[in-house]
DNA sequence: TTAAAATAAATTGCACACAATTCAATAATA
DNA sequence: TATTATTGAATTGTGTGCAATTTATTTTAA
C-alpha cells in the first residue's frame, strides 16, 4: 500500500510530470512528420483537417477551442490550408465577426490519402493497448481539469 | 474483462492519443508561463536550467540529448542564457568540437528563486497523486520506447 | 438611441522547434 | 601521412505558438 503523499511530494511530481509530457509530445509529433510530408501537411495543419473531417464546418473560434489554439496561430494556418485548396474561409452573414471554415471537395478527398497516417505510430509506441487506454484517459482528464479552471 | 484488441484498434487509439498529448503539453506549459516570467525565464530556458541544476556541467550535445532538442534550437537558447549571466559556454580543450555548458554563480543562485515554480500547477492539475504517478510512468515508458527505436 | 463594452479575427513581435546545410575539428583508413 | 568520413555546433529558412494590440462588428446599457 502506497503511503499518503504530502503536498510537497505532489508538487514535486507535478513538476516532474511537466518534462516528459513536453518531450513525449514533441517526439510523437516528430514521428508523424515524415508521413505527413508525403501528403503535404504539417502536424498542425493535419490536426485542423482531422477536426474538420470529424465535425464538419465550424467557426474559427469553435475550431480554436477544440484544438487549443488562438487566432494568432490559427488564422495563418487556415489561410495556408485555403491556399492549398483544402478549406474555404468566409465571414458569416448572421454575424460578420465570425469566419466559417468549410472543407472543399479536395479537402474531403484528402481524408482518404491521410487514412494511413496513423500507421506512423506502428512499431514506435511501445505501450500495450491497456496502457494506451490508461494514458489516453489520464491526459483527457487532465485536459478537462484545465478547461474547467479556465471557464471559472 | 476487456476484449483483446485487434491491430486496427491499436492504430486508431494511437492516433487519438496524439492529440491529447499535444494539447495537454501545450496547456501545461502555458500554466508555467506566468510564474516563469516573474523570474525572467521562458519554459525552454527553465528546462535547460533544471537539467543543469540537477546534473551540473555538460556538453551541449549531452544537454540536447537529455532535453530532446537539437543545436538549431539549443544554441540560441544557451546564448540567451549566457547573455543573462546564468551559464557559461566554452569550447573544450580536449576536443574543440564540444561546447561545455557551466552554471555561473548567478545561475546557481537562481535555483532558489525558482523553487516555488512547481506550485504553478497547484489547483490546475485535477489528478490524484496515484494518477500522476501512473501518467508519469506511462510517459516515460513511451519515451524510452522512442529512444530505443532511435538507437537502432 | 447612442455611447460604451464585448467579441471574433487579424496583426505584430518574440521565442521556440526542426530539417537541411555549412563549418571546423577529429577520427578512420587507404 | 594524406584523404575521406564523421562529428558537434552554428546557421538558415519555414512553421508554429502565444501575448498584446488593433480592427470591425455586435451587444449592452445609460
Amino acid at each position: 500500500m502506497a503511503k499518503s503523499p504530502n503536498k510537497l511530494e505532489v508538487l514535486k511530481l507535478g513538476n516532474q510530470l511537466c518534462f516528459p509530457l513536453y518531450a513525449c509530445a514533441k517526439e510523437v509529433i516528430k514521428i508523424y512528420r515524415k508521413p505527413l510530408a508525403k501528403i503535404g501537411l504539417t502536424y498542425t495543419q493535419y490536426i485542423v483537417m482531422v477536426i474538420l473531417w470529424e465535425f464538419g464546418e465550424m467557426s474559427e473560434k469553435e475550431l480554436g477551442e477544440k484544438i487549443y489554439l488562438d487566432s494568432g496561430t490559427l488564422t495563418p494556418v487556415l489561410k495556408k490550408l485555403e491556399k492549398f485548396g483544402f478549406v474555404k474561409r468566409q465571414r458569416m452573414t448572421e454575424d460578420e465577426r465570425f469566419v466559417k471554415i468549410t472543407l472543399t471537395d479536395n479537402g474531403v478527398k484528402l481524408r482518404e490519402k491521410a487514412s494511413n497516417i496513423p500507421q506512423a505510430l506502428e512499431g514506435n509506441i511501445y505501450l500495450s493497448y491497456d496502457e494506451m487506454i490508461t494514458l489516453y484517459n489520464l491526459l483527457n482528464k487532465a485536459l478537462e481539469g484545465i478547461n474547467e479552471r479556465k471557464t471559472q
